[in-house]
DNA sequence: CTCGACTCCTGTTAGC
DNA sequence: TGCTAACAGGAGTCGA
């Protein structure tokens, strides 16, 4: 097989749970509001986090009902009526499957590992449906309570002041800096490369040297890249990422694109426009 | 506080 | 052809 038509391929299967992903996992998870959790099955304890157990996610879930489903991030949350909160992180190949249905049909990687094998986490429900999170590299995890305050604001719904804010006094690259969780909840490296790329600015800069209306200007093209996507079908939907790759080229200028280790992430971007 | 380096995990792929 | 090692990346931890 001819080399570009493979690179083709294996960009049509690039496809990570970041914050687009998730939002679709958050509408999938709304229908299981309402419900009542009849049973609770945790076979791993390597993937409960912060404390939680297989026996202490039980005491919590077992009898509660679902009220509704959150996202912050790349965070899902459920609600129960009895004030307590499950946290649901994905990790790099985590699906949800709700009643059998899963939420997006293809991760990369795992397009073949649609395996029950990989259930990491599930909740049965009194009308007999199912919540379940299966993970193939095992990179997610379920908590109880998470400490949603520790994420930065939603990168969807992103302003100018918060995105100033959270690259002020840093000298590290700018790509870094939105990755941080903490500082700007939701990007993952694809959608950082992506945003960037549409931006035209460098991931390599330090974070504190946008001026700001390079701010004013990034914060709008995070909120209407996030916009796009989740209606197109998610980040793999993105322009740049068919040329994600060794070789690839950048569809404005047609010079090949740059690869770098950016924040410790594999990073895509054009010499030529992103200054 | 900041930030890079390292670690976890496992299917895929490049390269010998 | 078959094996091995590097790679992918979200997130936590550690130490400078």
């Amino acid at each position: 097989m001819p080399q570009r038509q493979r690179w083709h391929r294996a960009a049509d299967r690039r496809f990570v749970p970041e914050l687009c992903e998730v939002e679709y996992y958050r509408r999938a998870a709304e229908s299981v509001a309402g419900r009542l959790v009849a049973h609770v099955d945790a076979p791993d304890p390597w993937y409960c986090k912060r404390g939680a157990t297989p026996e202490s996610l039980t005491a919590a879930l077992l009898g509660a009902t679902v009220t509704g489903a959150r996202r912050r991030g790349k965070l899902l949350v459920l609600d129960l009526h009895t004030g307590r909160r499950l946290g649901l992180r994905f990790g790099m190949t985590g699906r949800l499957i709700v009643d059998g249905v899963a939420a997006i049909a293809q991760l990369e990687y795992d397009s073949r590992c649609d395996d029950p094998a990989w259930d990491r986490f599930s909740l049965t429900f009194g009308d007999g449906g199912e919540l379940v999170v299966r993970d193939t590299r095992r990179l997610g995890g379920v908590e109880l309570d998470p400490d949603e305050d520790a994420l930065g604001p939603d990168a969807a719904t992103l302003g100018a002041g918060e995105l100033g804010a959270a690259l002020a006094g840093g000298t590290a690259a700018l790509k870094g800096r939105l990755l941080d969780q903490a500082r700007v909840a939701g990007l993952g490296n694809l959608l950082t490369d992506e945003t960037l790329w549409r931006a035209g600015i460098d991931p390599a800069r330090p974070a504190d040297s946008l001026g700001p209306d390079e701010v004013s200007h990034l914060a709008e093209v995070v909120r209407d890249t996030i916009a796009e996507l989740v209606v197109s079908g998610g980040s793999h939907r993105g322009t740049l990422q068919p040329e994600r790759r060794v070789g690839g080229r950048c569809l404005r200028c047609d010079v090949e694109l740059e690869r770098r280790a950016i924040g410790g992430r594999t990073t895509y971007s054009c010499a030529r426009h992103q200054r």
